[in-house]
Parts: structure tokens; sequence; C-alpha cells
RNA sequence: GGCAUCGUGGCCGAGUGGCUAGGCACAGCUCUGCAAAAGCUUGUACAGCGGUUCGAAUCCGCUCGAUGCCUCCA
């Protein structure tokens, strides 16, 4: 049987702002479209954390055994610099300052924004597609608006009629705002452009002679406009109503709204049963922002090449870091945060390979099939995720209490926290073991350090703690920590 | 200015009407040749003010503060 069937989901729903009990139009299969990142620079620390979230999801749901078509998109095209008229294309705008083709800096971005999802452990998905490779989609659902008199052309380019849709149709449902109020605190007053209200976004927008991004069209040519994009990827990939949309808080206004618009404007339906924001991530209570300064790359932190924390930090502490506050939650990172996770995320670690060697006995003290379901409860409960580590905890406390000989567990116990640890800890959370280096390697620092051991306790057999504690120092001092327990002594390597 | 979210013990961070979150730090103890590691024990916190209630961190109102969006942003 799939877990999904006696593991009930729930998932705040952004939509109608509350928990609903998640079921996929088709069951044991889920629909998930996740806003990507415009390539047009460095993938920034906040960014991770929406993928990291998503990520998370992403495994749950094929851990309950749903078949997932996870789609994420790479915008390389259409996303303006702002909405003013003469807003230019952000790839295109990087490519003129720095002399280079447009496709040069998407190729170089979407590089660096894959390495670095990498190196978080973040899996793949199902499907990337690019807006670039999606250009003929989009001027179909365009014409869709158009005919159904959602759109108008302008000069060349063609742009959707929000107050138009909002006569028959409510825009602003998902984030909670009313076209009257809009309307009423336009600030630019300005705007003497096509458009014939600032509300209005493009769908289409005319290439200057000098734009070297450029498609043709019925319209002439051009290139598509930011919005459009997602709806046409999501409705190619996963139909004109799908299970999750995801993206992060700020993408909820106005362009996840826009989404919304142009699905219902052009196939009237809505496009998606629910909808998930991932919040923020701040650095040291603030926005982060390049203008400020205040602002952090994850090859930065990994590298400590910074000028904000005293020390390198592993992708996969910073991973913890981040699963241990809840995705919908803002979440600061600061060092002192940052020092704590890695201490936790050690002891985990530790725990995970403490546990190969317990001891077995002829009865259990703990009740590892209610802990199992309390982490799935955690997990059920919208991805709390806090929670979850919070459980692992206290199995780490039982591993180590058994390890210490001071409390029991069962064989069948044993391989059942095993692979539930497994599970939980390697698979949703998506935490890395410690076999980094090779086999080959590790073994020989295996058996360099059972000698440099069994030499040391020899020595503090004969008292000689010169000696031994020479051993021990000059370990320390290479990052090699010893640790004296009940079953004899052990090594950690830190990194 | 508008909309939204939030304000939890030294720090981070869950919890949403009555019962222990958890991590890190600190202290005591056990273990140790001494340490480290590990274990055990201890912390009654919920921005302020008022209200609802038998009972509120949890609901309502106000005040203060923070963050996000409203213009590109995950």
């Amino acid at each position: 049987m799939q877990l999904y069937k006696s593991q009930p989901l729930k998932i705040h729903n952004s939509l109608s702002g509350s928990k609903e009990l998640f079921e996929p139009l088709n069951e044991g299969h889920v629909g998930m479209y996740v806003c990507g990142p415009t390539v047009y620079s460095n993938v920034h620390l906040g960014n991770c954390r929406t993928f990291l979230s998503f990520d998370m999801i992403f495994r749950y749901l094929r851990h309950l055994g749903y078949k997932v078509r996870y789609v994420r998109n790479i915008t390389d095209a259409g996303h303006l610099e702002d909405d003013a008229d003469e807003g230019e294309d952000k790839i295109a705008k990087k490519a003129r300052l720095e002399q280079i083709e447009p496709m040069e800096v998407v190729q170089r971005y979407t590089v660096d924004f894959h390495n670095i999802l990498q190196k978080f452990n973040i899996l793949p998905p199902s499907i990337e597609p690019t807006a670039t490779g999606h250009i003929i989609e989009q001027i179909e659902i365009i014409k869709e608006i158009l005919e159904n008199g959602f759109a108008y052309e302008a000069n060349g380019s063609v742009y959707f009629d929000v107050v138009k849709f909002n006569k028959s149709h409510a825009y602003g449902k998902l984030s909670g705002r009313k076209l009257e109020d809009m309307i009423a605190n336009t600030r630019d007053l300005t705007a003497q452009d096509e458009k014939r209200n600032p509300q209005d976004f493009a769908l289409w927008k005319r290439a200057e002679p000098q734009h070297i991004m450029r498609w043709p069209s019925p319209w002439g040519d051009g290139f598509p406009g930011w919005h459009l994009e997602c709806t046409a990827m999501s409705t190619k990939y996963l139909g004109k109503t799908f299970d999750i949309h995801g993206g992060g808080m700020d993408l909820k206004f106005p362009h996840h709204e826009c989404e919304i618009a142009q699905a219902e404007a052009s196939y009237g339906k809505s496009p998606v049963n629910y909808w998930l924001h991932a919040n923020m991530l701040t650095l040291n209570g603030k926005k982060m922002a390049k203008s400020t300064g205040n602002n952090i790359l994850p090859n930065e932190i990994f590298t400590g090449e910074n000028n904000i924390f005293s020390k390198p930090f592993s992708p996969a502490v910073v991973r913890f870091f981040m699963m241990q506050a809840h995705y919908s939650s803002i979440l600061d990172l600061s060092e002192s945060a940052l020092l704590a996770s890695e201490k936790g995320y050690h002891r985990l670690m530790e725990a995970m390979e403490a546990l190969e060697w317990l001891n077995t006995s002829s009865s259990s003290d703990f009740d590892v099939a209610a802990w199992r379901q309390k982490c799935y409860d955690a997990m059920n409960d919208d991805f709390n995720t806090p929670i979850l580590i919070a459980h692992l905890f206290e199995a780490v406390k039982q591993i180590n209490l058994i390890k210490e000989r001071k409390s029991d567990i069962t064989q069948e116990d044993k391989e059942l926290l095993q692979a539930s640890m497994q599970a939980f800890v390697y698979d949703l959370l998506g935490l890395e073991g410690k076999t980094a280096g090779g086999a080959a390697d590790s073994n020989k620092l295996d058996g360099v350090m059972e000698l440099l051991i069994s030499l040391r306790n020899e020595a503090r057999a004969n008292r000689d703690f010169a000696t031994s504690d020479r051993i021990r120092d000059q370990l320390a001092a290479l990052g090699i920590q010893l640790k004296d327990g009940k079953e004899g002594t052990s090594f950690s390597v830190s990194g």
C-alpha cells in the first residue's frame, strides 16, 4: 500500500488562507510547478531557501508514494527591470553591460545555479523548461486572451486588461488585494504610456531596433512578458489545472496573481488547487539586498570568503539550519544561529553513525513505532520540519543512551529506527552523511587512526600521559577529535 | 500611505484556549588520569495595555516595534 493512503497530508493553501487536506487531481500523481530563477546573476541565498523548501516538499511527496512531476522553470527572457515602458530586459541589460550575448549570460548563470543547488543536495526537477524555449506556446496564449477580450494591442505590444478582467473575475484573490484600492493608491501618475491602466501588465513587448532578444509574432518583433512563461509552461507540462504551485512569498503579488488572471482569461479555469509560498530569508535581521551590502552568496558561506561570518559553513549545515525553521516563516540568518545549527547537525550525524553499531537486547525501552508516527504527523502538518527535527533529537538521545548501555532496544526496533532515521534525515531533509572522501582514503585513515588510538591507549595504561595527550592534542590540531566511550575510543573528523 | 505577516526564556525556533517543543549557550552531577565526547538534572518565556473566558502565549481591541509586498526580486 502506498504510504499516502495512511498518512493524510495537510498543507497551507495561500489561496484559501487555511490548512487543507491534500488531495491530488489524479490519485497517486502530483503535478507541482515552482517558479525558478531569472538567470541574470549569481543565485543568492534567499533564492536557495525557496528551492530548498520545495525540494523538501518534493522529497516528502515522493516518499509518500506519489508519482510527482515537478516542473521548475528557468527565466531566460522577458523579465524586465521595471514596469515602465522603457523597462529593459534583465538579461539583455547584463549582456549589454558585459558586452556578451544574452545567451552567454543565461548559460553562465544557469550553470552557477545548478552548481549551487547541487551543493545543497537539491534534487533536479522532473522538467526544467526555459522561457525562450516556449515562445510559440506563449504567443498562442496571448491570442486566446485577445480573442476573449481581456487584452489589447498597442504599438506592437500586448497588455492584459486588468480592469476589464476584474469586472467578471476576481483579480487579487490570491494576495488579498482589491483593484479599487490599487487604483486609488497608484503612486506614479505620470504614466503616459501605452497601457490603459497602470495595473495592466505586458503579455508581449515590442522590441526596439537595438533590442537583441526578439522573436517574430503577429504583433511584430518582440519578446514575451514575464508572467506569461509560467502560465505557458505549467499548462503545457501539467495541464490547465494542476495540484501545487509554489514560489517565494514575494512572487505572490503581482506574479502569481497575474498567472491566475492569464489562465482564467485564456481558458476560463483557475489553474492551481494549492498555492504554496515559501517565506523570506533575512540576514542579521534585515532584508538581503545587494545595494546595502547586506547580502551573501552561497559560495561565500561555503568558502568563508565574506565579511559577515567568521568561519565557513558547509552546505549541509546551511540546509539543516533552514530545515529547522518552518518554510512559511521568515528566517533570519546570523552567525550565532548557524553555529548552533552546526553543532546540532554534527550531533545528529554522529548519532546516525552510532545507530549502525548499536547493541540489541531482548526488550526495548523506546517505542519506535509511536515515535515514527509522530515524525510523520509533523510532516503531515504542512511539512513541519522543525517539529520533525525535534523528534529526531529525541531519537538521538535514545541512541546515545543505548550506546551507553543505559537503555535497551530489540533488533526489530533497531531496524525500524534505522530505516526511519535514514528516511527522515537523508531522504526527506536531504542531509548528507559524512562519507565525503573516497572509500580507499577513508579505509587508510581508519587504519592509521586505529594504530594511533591503540598507541595512545597503551600509553594511558602505562600512565604515560605525556605521550597520550600528545597524540590527542596533535590530532585535535589536525581537526580530528578522539572520543573515549564505554565501547572504546572513536574519532571524528571536522571539516 | 495601503495590504500582509510577525513580535516566545541568553540566542535560534515550534506551538494556537487548560497538559514538556527542540537545538545552541550557561550551571550542577555521572563518566574520565585530566579533558573532550556522551548521559542525567535545572530554566515557568510568550512586546505593552485593556477585554472575552472558569482558564489565554494562543480569541478580540488598541498601542508600540519588526519584516515583507505595493516598482524588479525566491
